[in-house]
DNA sequence: GATCATGATTTTTC
DNA sequence: GAAAAATCATGATC
């Protein structure tokens, strides 16, 4: 890069004599005074703006000539220095910019994403992350891991690649450049500042390039994410047991289908799906149910006959009753601990002090009770799901279409019960 | 491929 | 903010 100075002072130190179309003073050297060499440099120009009306030889003698000569070092000089201070300057405030705030966002995506940083483990965690964020349920899940993984790796390799291709092309660019600029700052007013801006510039072009690849990158990666993300896209139905586990709950509970967060976390986890999946899951089931009673009523059969079994159990088992598969009513006391079910018997054990299995018996009748009931709507005439239905759960689904408040059991809160009715209060 | 079932999302309601 | 209701999108079955 510093060549230039060392080539016009080297330039400085040869002698121009014996070159013809010089004149003589400018030749031997004696015009020293600022009259003399104003008017060195005057001819000088005036050759320069010429030479181009001369023929190809021509030129080229006087261009040696122009080279040789002992002014050229201090004119180039100075014409570096203008340069410098018009355009080049200008050129160069403007070039100042502060770093590229989106070139910064891509950077750490590729790196969050495990595209640009290190090879190992790049892109697994991530997809555990994206794995575990689907909550899909383990075995078809590790395919979809793997694969995306694998596809990640592709774009990771592309990636690379193609860096490395502009990278490369870059710096054979710039080289050349660079030499391009240095050969012809023997010809022309070339400071090595210019060089390096120059190279700044292409170095610039190339990074406005590689951000482009990065936006693609990016663009790919979000795609890959958004579709194996995508929990609509690739719904799974849930396995049958965690159904079933659903619905034992939903029906042992069908007074107030309203699981607490524990409750729904301990659903979760035995079902091995997400709390907002259990949430999605009961809303749907409530809306369906009510929707459509009738529709719903073999199941509710089905569930409740599998509920009265176990609260047989649970009476001849004492604390054993409880399968962890098939809570009842008073969530307490089964498996999935639903201290604040919202279940009526739920309340029994927290006002009754006195003996856990106390509550759990309570529990048990109560189960009975619900699965009584809906024995009794199944024999008892009633051709009409709907009707049936009501008879197995009367006071679940209030006038407004809705279940009781949650707080609010219905049992406490139902007056209009005929005294026949099955009742789901504690005094049974 | 028509239809139903079902999980997820969005909008509305309270 | 949670639940209800409406809707979407996909899977399963025939």
């Amino acid at each position: 890069m510093d060549d230039q100075p060392r080539l016009m002072h080297s330039h400085a130190v040869v002698g121009m004599a014996g070159h013809p179309g010089l004149p003589q003073h400018m030749q031997d050297g004696t015009a020293t005074d600022g009259d003399g060499r104003k008017q060195d440099i005057g001819d000088i120009l005036q050759q320069i703006m010429t030479i181009t009306d001369q023929s190809l030889d021509e030129a080229q003698a006087r261009k040696h000539a122009l080279n040789c000569h002992r002014m050229k070092p201090a004119l180039f000089n100075v014409l570096c220095e203008i340069k410098e201070k018009t355009v080049l300057s200008i050129r160069g405030a403007q070039e100042e910019e502060p770093p590229d705030a989106q070139l910064m966002r891509l950077d750490n995506m590729l790196l969050a994403e495990g595209v640009s940083g290190p090879e190992k483990g790049g892109g697994s965690a991530a997809a555990a992350a994206a794995a575990a964020a689907s909550g899909g349920a383990g075995s078809d899940n590790s395919a979809e891991h793997s694969d995306y993984r694998a596809k990640l790796t592709q774009i990771r390799q592309i990636y690379h690649t193609e860096l490395e291709k502009y990278e490369q092309a870059c710096n054979e660019f710039t080289t050349h450049v660079m030499n391009l600029l240095r050969e012809q700052s023997r010809t022309r007013p070339i400071s090595p500042k210019e060089i390096e801006r120059m190279v700044g510039i292409i170095h610039r072009k190339f990074s406005s390039i590689q951000m482009q690849l990065k936006q693609s990158t990016c663009e790919a990666v979000m795609i890959l994410r958004s579709r194996f993300l995508d929990a609509r896209r690739k719904r799974r139905n849930f396995n049958k047991q965690a159904t079933e586990i659903l619905n034992e709950y939903f029906y042992s509970h069908l007074s107030n289908p309203y699981p607490s967060e524990e409750a729904k976390e301990e659903l979760a986890k035995k079902c091995a799906i997400t709390v907002s999946q259990v949430s999605n899951w009961f809303g749907n089931k409530r809306i369906r149910y009510k929707k459509n009673i009738g529709k719903f009523q073999e199941e509710a059969n089905i569930y409740a006959a599998k509920t009265a079994v176990n609260a047989s159990h649970a009476s001849a088992h004492g604390s054993q009753a409880n399968s962890p598969s098939t809570p009842n009513s008073a969530g307490s006391s089964g498996s999935f601990n639903m201290s604040n079910s919202g279940d009526l018997f739920m309340n029994v054990q927290s006002f009754n002090g006195d003996s856990y299995q106390g509550a759990q018996v309570g529990a048990n009748v109560q189960s009975q009770v619900d699965t009584l009931r809906h024995v009794i709507s199944q024999t008892g005439g009633y051709s009409d799901g709907l009707a049936a239905s009501q008879m197995y759960s009367p006071q679940a689904i209030n006038a407004n279409g809705g279940w009781q408040d949650a707080t609010t059991p219905s049992s406490l809160t139902s007056p209009t019960e005929g005294p026949g009715s099955v009742h789901s209060d504690t005094s049974n």
